[in-house]
DNA sequence: GAAACTAAGGTCAGGAAAGGTCAAGAAGAG
DNA sequence: CTCTTCTTGACCTTTCCTGACCTTAGTTTC
């Protein structure tokens, strides 16, 4: 017999099937499963993380939600896996501006925030190829590492919010 | 369900879309929405901050108003290069003000001006200070950055006058 | 020209409406 | 029986909205 988080995981991917993104509220959905709001957030917890291929955001207060978003990943692949490969290839600042300009259009980052973390990137940049003289393909290397170290930052914090 | 806020955020957002200066009555606004007027300045603190990429400016009195101004986040052209380089050295309080009077001396800032980005300056200093805890260093490179960010936008509108 | 009036916008604290966290017990799996 | 997963409830934090009261800037009156 399935457990009631089966069953709330199942609804969840069922609704995701259709949208790219799903608002919903944790009151309402606990009271469709007859449930305790924190249920929700274990289910969410335990099976919409990145390394699923979901993001999920919130926020609290009077017109709160959750929300989830599928991210388009190849399939079967996992987040981690996708920075693994980042590291591996090295990133242009121009790929770098790219995967930015993306994670905004998915809502995963606020436009000052991608702004933000496009500057630290460049100031990083700056600073190190300035101290040791790094050549383009050590730069996109660099880059790699501090842009995956930024999005693992972000996608932690994104459940928090 | 979208908050009210949000309503009005999005308004304004869809308005700042058209123009980059808009000037509108918090009265006139809040009545709109059905709200109280003080709602308006919820939205403002909450939305149209300085991370946001917007300046707000109000008058009190009759024929008072709220001007909201998108900022243009835009690299420039020259004069850019030369905000670059304050990247990478990091900006102290007492640098910043030097240079806020330098460019008053030049005519390129009104006295008011110059105060109101100072102000600017330290309040997105101590709100991030306080924050995240920066070390001087780290504040001198946020002040460089967020100090770049609006000669950037004031020189923009020069070109514009 | 100063005082009083009027018409704005600003501040702040409190309550309500979400969602988050955590620990403890229950239920399943092996 | 033991280990893991699930479920619940008490308590916490954040966000939103309102209303009472304050400050500022024109306008009118004397």
């Amino acid at each position: 017999m399935r457990s009631l988080s089966d069953l709330i995981e199942q609804y969840l991917r069922e609704q995701l099937k259709k949208v790219e993104t799903l608002e919903i509220q944790r009151r309402e959905l606990a009271r469709m499963f007859r449930c305790v709001p924190s249920q929700i957030n274990y289910v969410l917890e335990t099976r919409f993380t990145i390394n699923h291929g979901f993001l999920v955001q919130s926020r609290r207060g009077g017109g709160g939600f959750i929300r989830i978003t599928r991210l388009n990943w190849e399939p079967g692949e996992e987040f981690s896996e996708i920075l693994e490969e980042l590291l591996e290839i090295g990133v242009s600042q121009e790929e770098a501006e790219l995967i930015l300009k993306r994670l905004i259009q998915t809502a995963v980052l606020e436009y000052e925030e991608a702004v933000l973390l496009n500057q630290v990137l460049q100031d990083v940049l700056i600073n190190e190829a300035e101290r040791n003289g790094l050549g383009g393909e050590e730069q996109n290397q660099l880059r790699a590492r501090v842009l995956r170290a930024l999005l693992l930052f972000v996608s932690g914090r994104a459940h928090a919010r």
